[in-house]
DNA sequence: AGAAAAACCTATCAAAACAGTGGGTAAAAT
DNA sequence: ATTTTACCCACTGTTTTGATAGGTTTTTCT
């Protein structure tokens, strides 16, 4: 299950995609038309931001906004970006280390199979899919 | 992610459609085969049992056996079972409450087409698809 | 009748993940 | 100097995960 990290944090994006795209939206602003807690949202955003998928300013007049446009972010990449794998098993993720059934394991091309159903899933929809006016 | 009840449920059966089909098997014997605590996989099957996949015999003799023929039975359902819900989200999931934004949410339609997708994946998976001679 | 082999039942537990909260510091604009 | 904002660090309660432990009942075989 999408745990509400990666679930808030594709809202974070839709809401920004929403707005003006040249000015910095604060977290406030987000956090109320959103109805999440703003404390809660400062966690998500900063791997975001650490991930390169938003540009942030502090001080007044200051936020956040995207660094690119809507149709350039797939939902994919933001998911996986808060959310860490979205392997279906955790012998298929990154850093697995090599399973020793690998060879035998009757179960491991369901697995693979379905992880690149996911994989396709989210990384041709695009953050721009998300918005209608 | 799919759990190791998940995983070990459908080796379970697995390992059962791979025997003889008329016989009782021992758990202990699949535990051994599998490489898995017999007392782990004691809990798992016990929903297997519920859930009507598997017949179980007590006492000498006795063991476990599939219900169907391997091509009856859907991943799906397998993995539904033991691992409860496919829902991506929570608020997809059979029980779920009325979420009071779902005419707003911008993302339920993309959890939507998501379960879905996993919904389909799974349930035309069968068992004898994970099989091979 | 008794031993053995099996399922079945109940409880417990440690570690990790999840979903936050709280209180402060640094940066930038007015 | 004040305000507004991002940023940083620690903590906490609850749930889920992945088991383990020990005992009871059921059935068959001798």
């Amino acid at each position: 299950m999408i745990s509400t990290k990666g679930r808030y944090a594709l809202r974070i994006m839709i809401d920004l995609a929403s707005q003006d795209s040249e000015a910095f939206i604060p977290l406030k602003d987000i956090a109320e038309r959103q109805g999440i807690s703003k404390k809660y949202l400062e966690i998500i955003i900063k791997d975001l931001v650490e991930g390169g998928l938003l540009a942030s300013l502090s001080g007044k007049g200051g936020g956040y906004k995207l660094k690119r446009k809507p149709e350039e972010y797939s939902v994919g990449e933001i998911i996986e970006l808060t959310e860490g794998s979205l392997a279906p098993v955790a012998c298929l993720a990154e850093k697995a280390e090599e399973c020793p059934r690998a060879s035998a394991c009757m179960t491991l091309p369901l697995w693979k199979e379905y992880a690149d159903l996911v994989h396709n899933f989210f990384y041709n929809k695009k953050l721009s899919d998300l918005i209608e006016e």
